[in-house]
DNA sequence: TCTGGGGTCCTAGGACCC
DNA sequence: TCTGGGGTCCTAGGACCC
């Protein structure tokens, strides 16, 4: 979807029409959760600090976002697209990708639903089409907004060779920098880059995952009612607190939210995770796993208390954090689909 | 002006088992 | 005195995504 959160918003209230908006929690430390296109003319974008953005677009309108909302249309959506297809893998509350392998006209099936989503919700999605989630994922981005492109992976080769190696999903600010460094800057001199010199920068793993983004291949299945493998509630203070005593309640709190979280998807989960950032940004982590999965609340913050009496807490904290994950299985299946499907596509 | 919250996946080292 | 190889689980940190 094209800058779902906003145009949610936008569509609440019709008065912002062609005005930049911005959605952003109203707090000292808040950063933009999303902004459309008019405030990005701005330079205003996801994870802008407010403080910044309202610098940049003093008359632009900040709202406050409503994740319920969010998830509801979002439903709404998904509940549309299960009409056309059988097989979605639903990638956040604004994405997922479909398999139309199974159809005659894969594309004037994209086409129809997305004229369909338009119709139904009164929002616009670009869509992309690919022989893979990679290709599909790209082509999306590169033809929004309310865009549609579909290719092969030969035209997606040509197409993309020059665009920056950021453009690709998994690379992100540390990896291009890396990139950079190395003289790489472009996907075509990523695909080009000789693979024993790559594998001395970033080990054989890494290197050889690189490449085979770089060459746009992609063999990920795509994973249907995939479940949760972890929950967890953080906050970050308005202001930086002091010692372990300031912080128990905290972990108390966000624990029984996790707890509560669980208990209504009847989820139970064996390691038990307290995150911590410091004022120089410092984050660290500690966990146990215990031998049973638990969703109790005394369980969890019992031990969540006593990994918080584990750190050096020489700066003042700036964020606190609990997280249950090895989440048990609920549906059993992890229904793997065809990995011979030819066809994806992502919106 | 400092820099959220909810997640996933990967790496690397150590413990432990066969 | 010198001492393997493989596999799994756990912990901690970090990169990345929406």
């Amino acid at each position: 979807m094209d800058a779902f959160y906003v145009s949610v918003e936008m569509q609440r209230r019709p008065h912002l029409a062609r005005k930049p908006v911005v959605v952003c929690a109203n707090t000292s430390r808040a950063v933009v959760t999303a902004a459309n296109y008019e405030a990005r003319k701005f330079g205003i974008y996801s994870a802008t600090p407010a403080e910044r953005a309202r610098r940049l677009c003093p008359e632009a309108i900040f709202v406050e976002p409503d994740f319920d909302c969010y998830r509801q249309r979002s439903g709404q959506i998904m509940e549309l697209i299960s009409q056309y297809v059988d097989h979605i893998e639903p990638a956040g509350l604004d994405e997922a990708y479909l398999d139309l392998s199974g159809l005659e006209r894969p594309r004037a099936a994209a086409r129809k639903l997305k004229t369909d989503v338009h119709e139904n919700t009164g929002l616009s999605a670009s869509v992309g089409l690919g022989p893979n989630k990679l290709i599909a994922k790209i082509a999306s981005a590169a033809c929004k907004p309310d865009g549609f492109l579909m290719l092969t992976h030969q035209q997606a080769f040509a197409r993309f060779a020059g665009l920056s190696c950021k453009a690709l999903p998994g690379v992100g600010p540390k990896t291009a920098q890396r990139l950079s460094l190395a003289g790489i800057e472009t996907i075509d001199a990523l695909r080009e880059l000789d693979p024993v010199h790559a594998a001395a920068i970033f080990g054989p793993q890494t290197s050889a995952s690189l490449r085979r983004l770089a060459m746009l291949e992609d063999d990920r299945p795509l994973e249907k009612n995939r479940s949760g493998k972890s929950e967890s509630r953080e906050t970050t203070f308005e202001y930086d607190l002091e010692g372990v005593q300031a912080l128990k309640p905290v972990v108390r709190r966000l624990s029984g939210q996790v707890c509560a979280d669980l208990a209504s998807h009847n989820r139970h989960g064996r390691t038990i995770t307290v995150k911590v950032k410091l004022s120089d940004f410092s984050t660290y982590t500690r966990s146990r796993t215990l031998g049973e999965p638990t969703n109790q609340f005394e369980t969890v913050a019992a031990v969540a208390s006593s990994l918080l009496q584990t750190f050096d807490l020489r700066l003042p904290v700036r964020l606190v954090g609990v997280c249950v994950g090895g989440l048990e299985n609920t549906n059993g299946d992890e229904e793997h689909d065809d990995p011979a499907s030819q066809l994806r596509f992502a919106f």
